[in-house]
RNA sequence: CGGAAAGUAGCUUAAUUUGGUAGAGCACUUGGUUCGGGACCAAGAGGUUGUGGGUUCAAAUCCCGUCUUUCCGACCA
């Protein structure tokens, strides 16, 4: 990729949002736009950052034989009707609807109603036991309030999974399963993901815990302390001390610490409440008809991508000047900038990395190596290969955004860390 | 939906109090000098002041409506 076809727009960045700097930044520099309340394009290099963040997930989803799938974002009126849900989501004002004379189709806010259907004569015995099902798509939110930038949008994306069981027992097995592979998934996207008890009031089920990742920028508050944790909202729930000691053994509050926190995903054991209430059973080997055990699991994929500029942001001289995205996600490795003089090696090393299939950026501008630089941390790219006058010909100074180090190295060194890099990373 | 603020060039804003030719910085275009941490000089282009109405000789400015956005609250991934 060359600067020069991004259409890229450069800009100095005036004050940041103080409770949002990162995706502030991002509006800013118009790598995300604003089309509305709740409302976002995304530019090339943070549409990738998403698109890496779902192969992630994927990637570890995948591994505990979870089935990916695809539910519809146009639903019938007549899907949410049947569950009863219709009415209330309507009336909240959270679902919006598009409609003709002939009839009317929810924009999908969540996915219950439609993985019930796909389920639905579909698993009819306990032979096709244990089963789990996940997508990420499109959700649609008439949040009364949006806030946050990507964090609460009225269009996000979202990834949700939904596991079916015998009984108890395999449930809770389930659970700890698709419980794991979140921490490995949130490992690899460098983020340090922490589950705390929650409040599982409305959608209901024996215990549901927040998975939240410490963040200065988050809207919740928890108490935690470095194993254990809860989020204070369940201190207003009746016999909450009862309901922390039965589901998560948290006997003393106040050995907690409290931080702020941004909540990027829920998972709950159900239990029976759906597969009794909306009547979806299977056939056990005794030939009895009997209800799923049932559990279902969230991952706010757009907030992930928010927290993830705001955890990585760099400064010089104690000023914001961007971002060093985690190599996991960063869609570009290298930023390769170089003087006039030089400009030909530098696009000897591009051609070079791009014949490895290195994801990389020429900035093949005019500019200043300054704003080159500036730019590249603007975008986030991790690495900074500076071909310029203070090296020596065949020489690139090679810069890591995240803790400012260089190193001076040939180009053939260069190409082959990256290639390591790959290998590494998995791409 | 309750409470509070704000809409002026792509962005940040001045002029609003006290009505009288909408001004600047950044970004953009052209020319020149620069070229390792957001360069400089010169010239240029860019606005029916969110929108509708009212008052007035005259409205960005005063009054009323309306739309939008932001913040606090309730809800949520």
């Amino acid at each position: 990729m060359k600067v020069s076809k991004m259409g890229l727009k450069s800009i100095k960045l005036t004050e940041l949002d103080k409770m949002y700097p990162g995706q502030d930044i991002l509006l800013q520099t118009g790598q995300i736009k604003q089309y509305g309340s709740g409302l976002f394009a995304y530019d090339n290099v943070v549409l990738r950052v998403q698109d890496r963040i779902e192969e992630i997930i994927k990637k570890h989803m995948d591994s505990i034989d979870s089935i990916e799938v695809e539910m519809p974002l146009l639903q019938p009126s007549e899907l949410w009707k049947s569950s009863g849900r219709y009415d209330k989501y309507i009336s909240d004002g959270v679902m919006l609807t598009v409609k003709n004379d002939k009839c009317e189709y929810c924009l999908a806010p969540t996915a219950e109603e439609a993985i019930t259907k796909f389920a639905e004569n579909r698993l009819i015995s306990y032979k096709q036991l244990p089963v789990s099902f996940y997508q990420i798509g499109k959700k649609f939110r008439d949040e009364i309030r949006n806030r946050g930038y990507l964090y609460r949008g009225k269009e996000f994306l979202m990834f949700d999974l939904y596991s079916f069981d015998e009984n108890e027992d395999n449930l809770n097995s389930t659970y700890e399963k698709v419980k794991q592979a979140y921490f490995d998934t949130f490992k690899e996207l460098e983020l340090d993901l922490v589950a705390v008890a929650a409040d599982n009031g409305t959608i209901g089920g024996t215990r549901s815990e927040e998975m939240m990742v410490i963040s200065e920028s988050g809207e919740d508050t928890i108490l935690y302390d470095g194993k254990n944790g809860l989020n204070v909202e369940v201190l207003e729930k009746d016999n909450y001390a009862d309901y922390l000691k039965r589901e998560y053994n948290i006997t003393d509050i106040n050995n907690l610490n409290k931080m702020k926190a941004i909540e990027l995903g829920h998972i709950f054991a159900l239990g029976t409440k759906y597969s009794e209430s909306m009547n979806i059973k299977y056939i056990d080997q005794n030939n009895q008809i009997k209800p799923f055990y049932m559990g279902c699991y969230g991952i706010g994929v757009s907030r992930v991508l928010g927290v993830l500029y705001e955890n990585n942001i760099i400064k010089t001289n104690n000023e914001i000047v961007g971002f060093s995205l985690p190599l996991s996600v960063a869609p570009y490795y290298l930023y390769i900038i170089s003087n006039n003089e030089r400009e030909d090696e530098a696009l000897t090393l591009y051609h070079k990395l791009n014949e490895a299939n290195i994801p990389i950026i020429l900035d093949d501008t005019k500019d200043s190596i300054g704003k080159k630089i500036r730019n590249a941390k603007i975008l986030g790219i991790p690495y900074i290969a500076i071909l310029g006058a203070s090296t020596e010909n065949l020489l690139v100074e090679l810069e890591y955004t995240k803790d400012d180090s260089k190193e001076v190295m040939t180009v053939s060194n260069v190409v082959n860390k990256f290639k390591e890099i790959k290998e590494k990373y998995q791409r």
